[in-house]
RNA sequence: GGAGACGUGGCCGAGUGGUUGAAGGCGCUCCCCUGCUAAGGGAGUAUACCUCAAAAGGGUAUCGAGGGUUCGAAUCCCUUCGUCUCCGCCA
């Protein structure tokens, strides 16, 4: 959510961030509707004021039992009082229709954040592990995967399309996965679990952003709530509504849960595999930060999630992504795409966003500055550590052998009741 | 699912129609006093919005949320969300 007191101040600044979003300027009609909404909150508050002097005098003729003069007065709030219900009316659609605009903007991309419309443009930052050199034919992960126990067709029995079944080591794997990236964020980056639903109600998905817009790839159940698209949703409004201390802050959370979407708007896409599901696992790493923290965290984030493919093994490269490709309330992205040798191209397995105070002004968020008055919105990010469906994919490809098997990359052994090759 | 009770400030807790943003207590902040500690005295202690170039100041709203009754609502009515108790069911 913007501010628009600051739209008000620097209109330009923001159309242009609107524009590398690729929309058309906003400012000019938000500060129209803001100017109606305050001349309408202005005029219904005069009348207020009248309101509570004369009822003041009605209370005290009361009192006194001057019944002549008591109705009297009473008869002239008439006038007042439906006019007060028509200034109500009116503050009332303003301020809703300004919040609705308010609420379909996305966020202003960072100063650094490349120019451009979709992945073509995104920044490549860095770059780990090589590629490997495949002395054999290299399957994707549906062939290496369906000799292992990834099924297809029995999951769309029961499910329809894009949803998975998998079993013996290959469940286990999965399993092994979603620990062992767990373990890591608490164990040796500072993360702390949480366990949260996965059931959430309407404040929460528009605190984080995914509504009103995106409500079309989302799953809602029978009593009107939705289920969550990623952990990022229950974790990051753990902090709504409230103001918090200041000492509390970096909060570090993260959680594996399943994810699920509805993928209204990628029919065709990545139809085959594993890629692209209904449901997913994912392990969610949330921070809250203050202001001057947020640009550091999300750095410090991206080689969290990066470790995770370190130590299994997996090469990837970190992009920047470009503020066409940036998703609805992020400010600035990190995504890190894994090597998968059966697509032979990178795909995306996390992305790490700092969100600056946009979601924290849509959960209402906020904290008090060292203990004094000031009081302002914290900022929250959030990045994938990692996506263990994807995580699954890419090691079936990457550690695949010529006999049709797979090796267990040395980190994930312990969580594989000490298997070291996943075997048809 | 059935029956009932309850939601007031950081916390506890008063308050059933008229200067109540809200008594009292606790906590917290500052000041005074005390050699230290303990105790004591005093002052302060919500958020949002509007107005103002800004500050000061002024105004409005908020007693879970939304709506209604009324000249006037924390107080009455309705809806909704949440919490708790009992019964039923259940992993």
């Amino acid at each position: 959510m913007h501010d628009i007191r600051l739209i008000r101040e620097k209109p330009a600044v923001f159309d242009i961030a609107m524009a590398r979003r690729g929309l058309e300027p906003q400012a000019q009609r938000l500060i129209a509707l803001d100017a109606r909404r305050r001349q309408a909150v202005s005029r219904l508050q005069e009348a207020e004021t009248e309101r509570n002097a004369r009822s003041r005098e009605i209370g005290k003729a009361k009192v006194r039992g001057d019944e002549g003069r008591f109705k009297a007065l009473s008869a002239k709030m008439a006038a007042l009082k439906s006019e007060m219900e028509r200034l109500t009316e009116e503050v009332r659609t303003a301020e809703e229709v300004l919040n609705q605009h308010l609420a379909a903007l996305p966020n202003c991309p960072a100063d650094d954040v490349p120019k451009g419309e979709d992945e073509n443009d995104n920044e490549e930052i860095r770059c780990w592990g090589e590629p490997r050199e495949f002395d054999f034919r290299a399957d994707d992960h549906v062939a290496v995967g369906g000799r292992l126990g990834l099924d297809f067709e029995r999951a769309a029995a029961l499910s329809g399309a894009r949803f998975a079944v998998l079993q013996g080591l290959l469940a286990r794997l999965e399993r092994a996965l979603g620990q062992f990236m767990l373990d890591l964020q608490i164990n040796k980056h500072g993360y702390r679990e949480i366990s949260v639903p996965y059931l959430v109600r309407d404040e929460a998905v528009f605190g984080t952003g995914q509504l009103p817009k995106f409500a079309d790839d989302l799953f809602r159940t029978g009593d009107g709530r939705w289920l969550i698209p990623t952990a990022e949703v229950p974790l990051t409004n753990l902090v709504r509504d409230f103001i918090h201390a200041e000492d509390n802050f970096p909060v570090r959370m993260t959680a594996l849960t399943a994810c699920f979407r509805s993928e209204a708007g990628a029919a065709g896409r990545d139809t085959r595999g594993l890629i692209r599901m209904h449901q997913f696992q994912k392990v969610e790493l949330v921070s809250i930060t203050t202001p001057d923290q947020s640009e550091e965290e999300l750095e410090r984030m991206t080689r969290c999630a990066e470790d995770v493919l370190r130590r299994l093994e997996l090469p990837y490269r970190v992009m920047k992504l470009c503020a066409g490709d940036m998703g609805f309330s992020a400010r600035r992205t990190y995504d890190l795409e894994v090597w998968m040798p059966g697509q032979n191209t990178y795909r995306e397995i996390s992305s790490c966003s700092t969100c600056g105070d946009f979601q924290a002004r849509r959960m209402n968020a906020r904290y008090r500055k060292g203990g004094g008055k000031a009081i302002d919105f914290l900022h929250t990010l959030n990045g994938s550590g990692l996506a263990v469906g994807r995580a699954l994919v890419a090691i079936l490809e990457n550690h695949q052998q010529m006999d049709g098997s797979v090796r267990v990359p040395e980190a994930l052994r312990p969580y594989m009741g000490g298997h070291g090759v996943i075997q048809p």
